[in-house]
DNA sequence: CTCTTTGTTACACTGCTCATATAACAGTTA
DNA sequence: TAACTGTTATATGAGCAGTGTAACAAAGAG
């Protein structure tokens, strides 16, 4: 799995690494088990500080995506709360829904740009 | 429409009246053409600084919810690009999707869950 | 046992954002 | 004229982002 940094983004260097990891969560790129780069690996090969590295691992250990071993370093661990998913998924859900209809994006449009995005995923 | 801000959240100030402001448009609590407060006014109402509800102010305009005039204060005036809606409405939803989908939520569930969003705003 | 690697923690520093405060300016309105 | 609008400038304190250096304890490899 390829991960890098955009250096002129205006999103956080963590925030990028958790995001491209969720992503290649949730297109099979690395499953459970799995493990991912030393922070002190990750950090040399994307060119940022181990520190930035470790927040993202323990922010993602947090959110229950991780679990951080001093033995086999990071493994991928997804903890299935899926009341917990539900309840996030239905807040994004409601921000994205509520600027698109300020716009007048029509429910039909919504519904068949999730359906666009969630076959990204299969 | 009832604006109030969050003292303990971790979301900044600016962002939860813009958030809250969006909501309000989207929901048709205000529309088109209304007058929102002043800066200075909504400062005391809700008891933060002039300069935190000129930037949320400032930030909405730029993203196209508002217009500031120095006659009538801030109004509201929803610019309609479509295309700028739809192309954020879809990163939006893969970020919400990815990680719905990281804990095993079907396609079903994610299409649910969408749908009672929408209902909110009818 | 020694060396290396793992996550983890601590301290220090720069630069930036958030939020506040005070003040002033230019244009509008009563 | 007086009171209001957004706007701008300057300053301050708190906190975050990111880097750097350094050390620690636990585990694995030689």
């Amino acid at each position: 799995m390829l991960i890098r940094i955009d250096f002129n983004s205006d999103e956080a260097f963590y925030v990028q690494l958790r995001n491209q990891i969720i992503m290649g969560i949730a297109l099979s790129e690395i499953r459970d088990g799995d493990n991912l780069p030393s922070v002190r690996e990750l950090a040399d090969t994307v060119g940022i500080n181990m520190h930035t590295v470790n927040k993202a691992y323990t922010i993602l250990k947090q959110e229950g995506y991780l679990k951080l071993d001093r033995r086999r370093g990071a493994v991928v661990s997804v903890d299935s709360d899926r009341a917990r998913a539900i309840a996030e998924l239905r807040s994004q859900l409601r921000e994205a829904v509520a600027r698109a209809v300020c716009r007048n994006v029509s429910e039909e449009e919504i519904a068949e740009v999730l359906k666009e995005v969630v076959e990204e995923f299969r």
